[in-house]
DNA sequence: GTGAAAGCGCTAACAC
DNA sequence: GTGTTAGCGCTTTCAC
């Protein structure tokens, strides 16, 4: 069943059906109607393949992601997809797992289907798909993780290295200053920026830091539970501790739960990332927010006004914006006590 | 740059092009490799659209969900988008909001682009388009919300009411016979079916239910917490508390412990879902689990295949599936302290 | 092993 | 206000 089926079925041109789908004005509304009737009746639906094609262009946008499971994903996607579907953009999902393979077959598809455009966060971001993109004029918001490619397109990010100094004051304004750092993965950017904050914030505050305090938590939850385990077995244990992201966080919280330490009368706990159950452990734990779903929304905004420029849009300089991250104080960190007693 | 530009570049037809592209066995080796090179130096990238509508099928499956921040359907999703990989499908992704209307559109939407399949949990399930799907041969999975057309499609869910079968034969087996079940909306099958699983359960028991201890969760975060206030109020509170699923669990775990009622000493609870950290809450939280990615691959498998088999697919009766739970006890939930005393 | 040509379903320029 | 027609980029039959 196609526009010419129907067009016989209604006794005009295949044009006119065209044209009483696409709302054309100049449809005579008696010819309209009996079309529409003829659609309804015979269950039709436009071919968006043919139409696409004919119109060379889509009103699909690629969302690409390294982990669907990560909840920051998920809320920026919530947010993303709302702006879309708003603009009547449709969004092909894919997931590449971390894997540059898998990314590089997604990025295929997505070139294939002649996405409008594509929001990503890259496992490989020197892939060489990332410029086939420019070269079709398919605009790209890179998210979170820095690359070369960033000279050529919009870049999404947050303030890790502000994020960070957020908390060490935070915890030195508190009487701190044996503060650990479970730090991520430094070949990504934000791994690579927070552990750079740490150094800084503890640096402006005047407190050397304890190299033995500095502790790889691999952005896992597993990585953030070993390195507490190897944080208290130290003779001189920390007073405070930051997890570098959501997961770690969330890991070191259950090592100092099974290894009975009082949070936070024992160590105070500090976290990069909200996560769900955050705000409703005992104690709550004090976590940098960082605008998730907002993020999103920003992607959308960015991509959406590069696709509805089209050619003109490539005037846009690369755009890297960097969004402020906010701390939320609960009840996971204390006052030193020596301090208290003074 | 298309298969004809290519052609001429390579000195060949588009024809053959396209046979290169398409691995036809019957290119010359000499051939191939040349217009191979011409492709990769003009960075060449096929246009799906035109390839699906000559091929008239496409290599897209629909998702469709009401709440893309509802973790299960994120489990599920990651499931489902593994196995269609594998096949290579890619996933077009649509997020309803719970709103009739944006899930009209959104079908719509589907059904233009032909997608090759559909998962689906429906909010509107009665919803006037999926007899579209079949009328134009494309399969939907339907996933654990009943309707009218679970009669023409395959559809997929977990035993509720075996679960929280499950769930009361522990808190029995422990002594409770006051057990109060946070329920959800009755219009929803998972609501429904939980209640009635309560009622076959106590009744199974030999226990009277207490209709003071019936209470509405709404299924959502709030609603638990609300309906926990409410049961503290009563003169003869209950000895166990049912979360209806991981929401309510969430907001009636929040409750308790705001209102510093000791679990499990002072009343156990326990959940149908699990959720993110149940198992790192003070104490953990007993919760029946469902295989949140597994019924994502089930779901898969179902539709994959019935799209390989095609027309002959259509001979395969409707499937329904129901997925077991898992008792996952934890410590949430203890003996009763008359029998303890016993 | 390769090429010529038709046609998938649609839209839009042009003619009336 | 409506019809005729070309062509978007691809695959595939049929020749050779």
């Amino acid at each position: 069943m196609n526009q010419r089926d129907i067009a016989k079925l209604a006794g005009v041109s295949s044009a006119t059906v065209s044209r009483v789908i696409n709302k054309d004005k100049k449809v005579s509304p008696k010819t309209a109607k009996k079309v529409l009737q003829v659609i309804k009746e015979n269950g039709y639906v436009q071919n968006a393949m043919a139409r696409n094609l004919r119109m060379a262009n889509t009103k699909t946008i690629g969302y690409l992601v390294p982990d669907i499971k990560n909840p920051f994903f998920i809320a920026m996607l919530s947010g993303f997809q709302e702006m879309c579907f708003k603009q009547g953009y449709d969004i092909i999902f894919e997931n590449t797992a971390d894997d540059p393979e898998k990314e590089k077959k997604a990025l295929d598809t997505l070139l294939r289907y002649r996405v409008a455009g594509l929001l990503a966060v890259f496992v490989d971001s020197d892939n060489e798909y990332i410029d086939v993109f420019g070269n079709m004029g398919i605009p790209v918001v890179m998210i979170d993780r820095k690359s070369k490619a960033v000279q050529k397109n919009d870049y999404l990010m947050i303030d890790n290295i502000g994020g960070v100094g957020q908390i060490v004051d935070y915890l030195v304004s508190l009487g701190h200053t044996d503060i650990a750092m479970i730090y991520g993965p430094q070949e990504l950017t934000p791994g690579e920026e927070r552990l750079e904050g740490f150094h800084r914030a503890m640096k402006k505050n005047g407190i050397p830091i304890k190299e033995e305090y500095l502790m790889p938590g691999l952005f896992t939850e597993e990585g953030g539970y070993h390195a507490v385990q190897k944080l208290l077995q130290l003779k001189n244990r920390p007073t405070a501790m930051i997890g570098g992201n959501n997961l770690t966080t969330m890991g070191a919280y259950k090592a100092l739960v099974d290894y009975k330490i009082n949070i936070p009368d024992e160590v105070s706990l500090a976290g990069f990332d909200d996560f769900p159950f955050a705000a409703h452990l005992q104690p709550p734990v004090t976590v940098i927010k960082r605008p998730n779903t907002n993020m999103g929304r920003v992607a959308a905004e960015l991509l959406l006004e590069r696709i509805s420029k089209g050619e003109e849009g490539k005037d846009i300089q690369p755009r890297s914006i960097v969004m402020p991250t906010q701390l939320c104080i609960r009840k996971s960190c204390t006052q030193m006590k020596s301090l208290k007693t003074k």
